[in-house]
DNA sequence: TGAAAAGATGAAAACGTTTTACTCCCATTA
DNA sequence: TAATGGGAGTAAAACGTTTTCATCTTTTCA
């Protein structure tokens, strides 16, 4: 690759020129632009980034973190894009990392990200309270969360409104007079969870139905395998359910496994709510009624935000809420 | 974030015995490597490794390029885990790219990777003959392809034997007695599609069954849409198909729809075949008898490839085939 | 005992940029 | 006519490393 020294010395003018012609054009005469430009194209001159981010160390990386969970979660893909469309439209790159919810996974991957010097990092954090979060703040990496918020909401976030998509859901199936309703959900960790389920617990109240620990399924939400484990379970109960709400998309396809091979009717015989809408879920018979996050969308917001505190390092933390909404397909009906 | 300078004044060295304790440990005198190490600890010091880079020009930025058309299939999803896997293992990042299989994007997102001197790229090529792919490789770049092959083999590169997927597909739905068998595949630009319409026609040749073009509908590969809209055709044939061969999982989908909205019983009234064995495949019902391609493996395969290249830049180039498997569920059945 | 080898360290150059602080030249103004 | 100012350009420092070369000290061995 050619260098601004190379290009310096065929247009015959210093590399302080060159370097100028490529960031403040308006400074240099104007045929002395010309001919620097030319030898730029004649040589394929491409800036090196490497050396760029060495000498302005804040802010001109064009270089975003992005570290999620799992890539293999279909939500968080659609965040992926969201966050890599508005990135290319800025000329960014993302350098994307798969945390597995593992602490040290993390640990390194922001390591890496900072001496990356990266303009910025988006990200769910892992805990509630992230210390690691909150050290990036303070040596003045941009942050936001999606998907997940902070309990101190000093930090750009990007969120659903969990509750009511809980709610939500909810609600549909006890409307069609359904008494026993179960969740699967994660353990308590992730607010995002946690929300879910006190939408559930408090559409529940709202319609005088007491709580039934029986059918309140925690486990590991990235397992598919564990929610086919706890609907077995469910299903073999002396009084089993007659719907249930799956709190995201892993979890929903354990459900209909579990479901299916239990030759269950759906939703005759059982009503199923799902979170996230994914590809398959009008693909598949009946076509699954859910709660859809607009992932994609919140990708975008979360990615303007950052760009947005580029432009203003000092404007105060923002909390986007987004909406969830519920999509009626035929996968919940009436009680029989 | 401290640097090498900071570490050396605490520690009352040279700057180069510092960066000597981090690389060469050996060459310097015990006493003096455990003093600079806990001078290390007390300021956290983690190497700036855009300086790093800088400097050392080849092979050790520990970065590696993906490029891949859109992380929202699945199937790709799945390589970006593999690549990412065995990335970490080693200490590295990825920086992640959509190409949209739009050359534009492909060529600034290669431009981007060059200039921030990543030690490799791993991507399908848009192209079969790729100019751009084969620039990268002669500038020095080590560059692996994965699920699409260049007419040029001189370049290391993980496939699935997309042919012998195709006749598998086919050959299954043949030995149930099916005579109409439609194929939903892609217009001809990619290696890998081109190959599996041609194990569909090599199996219907075994079988002495005259192809018919009505029965082979090539779109956007891409594009659950169209595949939704190709299946509404053949259905509405005067001798429709009994049974579909889809060659991705995102027209599989469409495929699904359409028969599904059609009142279609699977596989009783039509049989159906996927390509992809993805996560949905066995929830839904009846579960998807599919063509498994181990796009997990192949990210790992492909990026086991480019270290070894990183280990000996002058060996010969490799293609690995990968087999594909059939995975009989019941979603195909005898023809009625 | 003295010369050579080995061990431990440091000074400075280099990587490719951006940026600061100059110099030079010419036009304008008092 | 002398001073001022602006336009156009350059030299050199800086970013944080790695690496080359040099220096000094200690050990080894004939």
């Amino acid at each position: 690759m050619s260098t601004l020294k190379e290009v310096a010395k065929y247009a015959k003018v210093s590399i302080t020129t060159v370097s100028r012609v490529m960031n403040e054009a308006d400074k240099v005469n104007p045929e002395t632009r010309e001919r620097v430009q030319r030898v730029m194209r004649e040589l394929d001159y491409q800036p090196n980034r490497v050396a760029q981010r060495l000498r302005t160390s804040k802010g001109q990386s064009k270089l975003l973190g992005l570290i999620i969970p799992d890539i293999q979660n279909q939500f968080y893909s659609s965040i992926v894009r969201g966050v890599e469309d508005v990135a290319y439209g800025k000329d960014y790159a993302v350098i994307l990392c798969n945390s597995d919810e593992n602490p040290t996974k993390e640990r390194f991957y922001l390591d890496v990200l900072q001496s990356e010097s990266v303009d910025g990092v988006i990200l769910p954090p892992i805990h509630q309270y992230s210390k690691v979060v909150e050290g990036l703040i303070e040596s003045g990496v941009p942050v936001v969360c999606v998907d997940r918020k902070l309990v101190r909401e000093a930090v750009d976030t990007v969120v659903v409104n969990n509750e009511k998509g809980g709610y939500l859901a909810v609600k549909h199936i006890l409307d069609f007079g359904h008494k026993r309703i179960a969740i699967l959900t994660s353990s308590s960790q992730f607010s995002s969870f946690d929300e879910r389920l006190t939408g559930y617990k408090n559409a529940l109240k709202d319609h005088n139905i007491a709580l039934d620990d029986e059918l309140i399924k925690e486990g590991d939400p990235r397992s598919t395998e564990s929610a086919y484990l706890f609907t077995k379970e469910l299903l073999r109960l002396s009084n089993p359910p007659t719907a249930i709400f799956a709190t995201n998309n892993l979890m929903t396809l354990g459900v209909l496994e579990a479901v299916h091979e239990e030759q269950l009717n759906v939703p005759d015989d059982i009503s199923i709510v799902g979170f996230d809408d994914m590809p398959w879920a009008r693909a598949i018979s009946p076509p699954l009624t859910v709660i859809k996050q607009p992932g994609y969308e919140m990708g975008r917001r979360a990615t303007e935000l950052l760009f947005q505190r580029f432009e203003d390092p000092k404007r105060e933390p923002v909390q986007i809420i987004m909406e969830p909404t519920l999509i009626i397909r035929k996968s919940t009906g009436r009680v029989k």
